[in-house]
DNA sequence: CGATTGTGGTTACAGTTGTTCACTGACTGA
DNA sequence: TCAGTCAGTGAACAACTGTAACCACAATCG
């Protein structure tokens, strides 16, 4: 499937790359309704006719920013949903994985904040189909621990989607808390903790 | 404290609310960063310069935004979260009270979801801090409340945050649905209510 | 090798943007 | 009544926008 690709096609990779990276840039200060295309092009440094070689328009360069923000996302569900250790080591995890994630990509994350309920209509619907595919990988992950005995699967489909919903608002939270000190990290990953294990406590007396 | 404005007032007071009216209904489709100052006074009817007289800027109408949005629902958080009924009737009260808030106010909802994490600080700041009102005010509903015997202030607010950021995730949620058929609709509702259903478990069996 | 493809550059266009300045004329308060 | 206040106007500014046409030239393919 991977053959070397030719120079031409690298350097334009490379060249789209750059698009993304610099849009990445902008966009931390605005949302992407506001993204004009000789913006980037400006910020790339090429011509703003060579924004049509690479995309139609600004809102398809988001929608290539939802897939690059999400898309190497996926693999870490199973991991992290895993039913290994107990409860409360679960929940430590996942909050350290999503502390250091922000880290990692800040950016990344705060355009899907923004975006998710942003301006433009392809970006929020790329956006959303992403994150439907997550709550059906959170659920399938669910569905094998044996806590979930007994559930339907529209409860877990409910449960996942909460699951998702609550990284993506640690995730903001983590992000306003971003140069901030050390102290106040710790007090927002300790509520992400309190509230993730309060739905964990839900969980396990949701039947009967 | 109020007595009748004199006409000048009265008729500066209309034309400010038509600006709040107009940006309300451009901001369904873009956000409030790419929203031009010109755009406004177009859709007013009004001359470009005539928007200084009311608002510093488009970030400062943007605020005013987030008053006119949430300012008003204070009052709705006592009867909301109050005790009365058992815990599946509140929920459905609850719900149903989003629904209706916004199926009769989309526009204010659809800001207040989007500008959130959107790209105008004052502005995410302003929403904010309103948040950070209710769920002081949904904490303080709370405390009264028997079930809330024994637990910590800290608690108490976590469980607070966890309800208002439900409620916006959830007032999102029908925002999507709005022109959907009440099928879906009805899907929408029951979702949130189980959400709901889940975290009142969650909270129920904390202690302990 | 020669012919073709296609990324990126250049120039140009018509509209739009925020902001300034001087202005009008209806309302206001003494 | 009369001077003053001030919401809204109109014209002008420089800077910006998306997009179109045409060009250059290096990588590719037959």
């Amino acid at each position: 499937m991977s053959h070397t690709l030719g120079i031409r096609q690298a350097q334009k990779q490379k060249t789209r790359q750059a698009f993304l990276d610099a849009a990445l840039g902008l966009l931390e200060e605005q949302s992407l309704s506001s993204l004009g295309l000789r913006e980037v092009t400006r910020a790339v440094g090429v011509a703003p006719t060579a924004f049509y070689r690479h995309f139609r328009s600004t809102a398809d360069l988001g929608v290539a920013l939802v897939e690059e923000a999400l898309g190497s996302l996926h693999p870490m569900i199973g991991t992290t949903v895993s039913p290994a250790g107990d409860s409360d080591q679960r929940i430590g995890r996942a909050v350290d994985l999503i502390a250091r994630h922000v880290d990692a990509y800040p950016a990344h994350v705060r355009f899907i904040a923004r975006e998710r309920h942003g301006g433009v209509q392809s970006v929020r619907e790329a956006i959303g189909a992403q994150l439907a595919r997550f709550a059906e990988e959170v659920k399938a992950e669910l569905a094998k621990h044996p806590e979930s005995a007994g559930w339907s699967d529209d409860d877990l489909l409910m449960l996942a989607g909460l699951y998702v919903d609550q990284m993506l608002m640690t995730a903001s939270l983590f992000l306003g808390a971003l140069d901030a000190p050390e102290e106040e990290r710790a007090r927002v990953a300790d509520v992400a903790a309190r509230r993730m294990r309060l739905i964990s406590i839900g969980r396990h007396h949701w039947l009967g």
